[in-house]
DNA sequence: CTCCTTGTGCAACTAAGTCGCATTGATAAA
DNA sequence: TTTATCAATGCGACTTAGTTGCACAAGGAG
């Protein structure tokens, strides 16, 4: 049983091993300062922008923008789509069929007000 | 018939009418340097944005953010998708059916390859 | 051990958007 | 007409998520 690193040729490091962990505990997309404070090790946010684009490139990890001018990553999984609250701004992951579009749709992002904030 | 300045009892000038007419003309979602390249004046970024700003607040103006870390502005209309090709960057408003989801959608943001980039 | 590639830290940088403040412009009392 | 008031604008400084250049550290391959 190869490990993720093995299967994508590149070296497992501390750094690395750290980002990958906290997102696979995560239950929705964070942004880099909510990984930070998930993470056991410090690095340089370089380090971490760095091999969070590398993650990007070899298709483990999928980033896209709220409307706080953050990214925020999650680990691939298949294509579904996230509910960005207006007012907790919360970021939800939920499940959505849309209609026929004309390409290839890689990423959903609805906003608006959740149920919890709507009352 | 009332203006749209005198509906929503903002003052009308040269800077706000210039920045709606280009909305009005336009097809697809702008961001600031295009909105800036159609204008028939000139105007400080910072009266821009706060125009801007005051539109949004009215309902006047939708905004969003691509995955440029650029807003993208267009005239309020009804709910519709923003389809966002990732190789061409383009900005295409699609019509789409949504699912049930939990809470209240404004806005729909789709990210893929677009037919044109695809084949 | 030496060579070479890759990963990391640090500090400087980038750039879209924001903010404080002085000036201008219009409207409304006085 | 003058004066007070408030909104709109320009300008420059600022903010901040993310990027980049560079020197140094790790770690294999030979
Ligand atoms: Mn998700
Ligand atoms: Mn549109
Ligand atoms: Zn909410
Ligand atoms: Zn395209």
């Amino acid at each position: 049983m190869k490990t993720i690193f093995e299967r994508h040729n590149i070296k497992e490091t501390p750094a690395r091993n750290s980002i990958l962990s906290v997102l696979k505990e995560a239950k929705n997309p964070l942004n880099y300062d909510q990984i930070r404070e998930k993470m056991d090790i410090e690095m340089d946010k370089a380090t971490f922008y760095r091999n969070i684009a590398k993650f990007e490139e070899l298709g483990m990890v999928h980033k896209f923008e709220a409307d706080d001018r953050k990214w925020y990553f999650e680990l691939s999984t298949s294509v579904h789509a996230h509910f960005i609250c207006d007012t907790c701004h919360k970021i939800i992951c939920v499940d959505v069929t849309i209609g026929d579009v004309e390409g290839e749709v890689k990423s959903i992002v609805l906003k608006g007000t959740c149920k919890g904030c709507k009352r």
